[in-house]
DNA sequence: TTTTTAGTTCTTTTTTTGCAGAACTAAAAA
DNA sequence: TTTTTAGTTCTGCAAAAAAAGAACTAAAAA
C-alpha cells in the first residue's frame, strides 16, 4: 500500500505515514504513536505529517486536557482533491495549446492536427467531468 | 514544459525530450539532433528515449536510403494512455476495498463511512469514464 | 571484406532525495 | 518561574537516481 502511494509521487514515509492511518484503530493516531510503529525519526514523521497536510491529505484533531493532535485521513479533502487532478489535466491542455501557438507556421499539419485532437479531447472529457461532479454532489446531497 | 512532464514521474531527461520533439519542425528529429540540442551525453538520450518508447509516448520513422531512426511524440498512443490512467483510479479503489475489509470490526463507523465514499465515487468516476471515452471513440469515428 | 556509424551498454561521477540524530522552540504544566 | 513535552528545524550522511563518458555492437556502406 506504502509503494502504491510512493508511485503516486509521494516519499516512501509518506506512504507509510498514510496506510498506518487508513488502517490505525481508531483511525487517528498521535505523533508518537505514528513514530513508534513505523520505527522512524521524528524528523522524518514531522516532514512526513507535514506535506501530507499541505496536500490536505490528512489533518488532525485534538481533545480537551490533551496538548498531543492526534493526526488522521481526511476523507472529505481527499474526494476534492480529484479537482487538483483535472486542473492537472487543464495546465497539460493548456501547455499543448501554447505549444500549438508556437507551431502555427508548421508545414506538417497532420502533426499539428495530432495535438488538436489530444487538445480537443482534454477539453471534452474535462468538461465532461466537471459535469460529474456535479452529477455527484447532487447525488450525495440528496440522499 | 519539461518540469511539467519531470511533475508526472518523468525523469528531467525524458522531460526535455519530450518537449523537445513537442515543438521541433519538423516533428521528428533524429538521435543526434536530440543530442546537440539538449547538450546532453549518448547514453542520456538513448536510455529516455527508449523508456519514451517503451511508454508509447513517442515512436520513430525512417526515410529509405537513411539509416538513421527519426523520433517523434506519437498523438494516437497518448490518447490511448488515458486509460492508463483510469486503470490506477481502479487500483486505488481496490486498495481501499481491501481496507475496509480490514476495517470491519472498527467501532468508527464514520470513518468507514468515509471511506466507503471515496470507493463508490471512484467507482462511480470511472464506470462514467469509460462511457465518455466510448461516446469519444464515436464522436471521432463519424466525423 | 573492411570501415563507418547509429545507437546501446557498462562503468563511473554527480546530483538529489530520504532519513537519522541532535539541537532547538514554544506552549502547557507544575 | 521552571520544567516538560509535542513537535520543528538544522546538520550530515547514505542510498538512489540521473547523467557523463568510454567501450562496445550490429547493420549499412564502401
Amino acid at each position: 500500500m506504502g509503494i502504491f502511494f510512493e508511485k503516486q509521487g509521494h516519499s516512501p514515509m509518506k506512504g507509510r505515514v498514510l496506510a498506518f492511518l487508513l488502517l490505525a484503530e481508531p483511525p487517528y493516531k498521535d505523533f508518537y504513536e505514528i513514530q513508534e510503529f513505523l520505527q522512524a525519526s521524528k524528523s522524518a514523521v514531522s516532514n512526513a505529517l507535514n506535506h501530507l497536510q499541505d496536500e490536505g491529505i490528512i489533518d488532525y484533531i485534538t481533545f480537551s486536557g490533551d496538548r498531543r493532535r492526534y493526526f488522521r485521513v481526511n476523507c472529505n479533502s481527499w474526494l476534492k482533491s480529484i479537482r487538483g487532478k483535472i486542473d492537472q489535466v487543464t495546465t497539460l491542455k493548456d501547455l499543448l495549446k501554447a505549444v500549438l501557438v508556437e507551431r502555427q507556421d508548421s508545414k506538417h499539419l497532420d502533426f499539428n492536427e495530432g495535438l488538436e485532437e489530444i487538445v480537443e479531447f482534454h477539453e471534452f472529457i474535462s468538461e465532461k467531468i466537471e459535469i460529474l461532479l456535479e452529477e455527484w454532489k447532487n447525488k450525495k446531497g440528496i440522499s
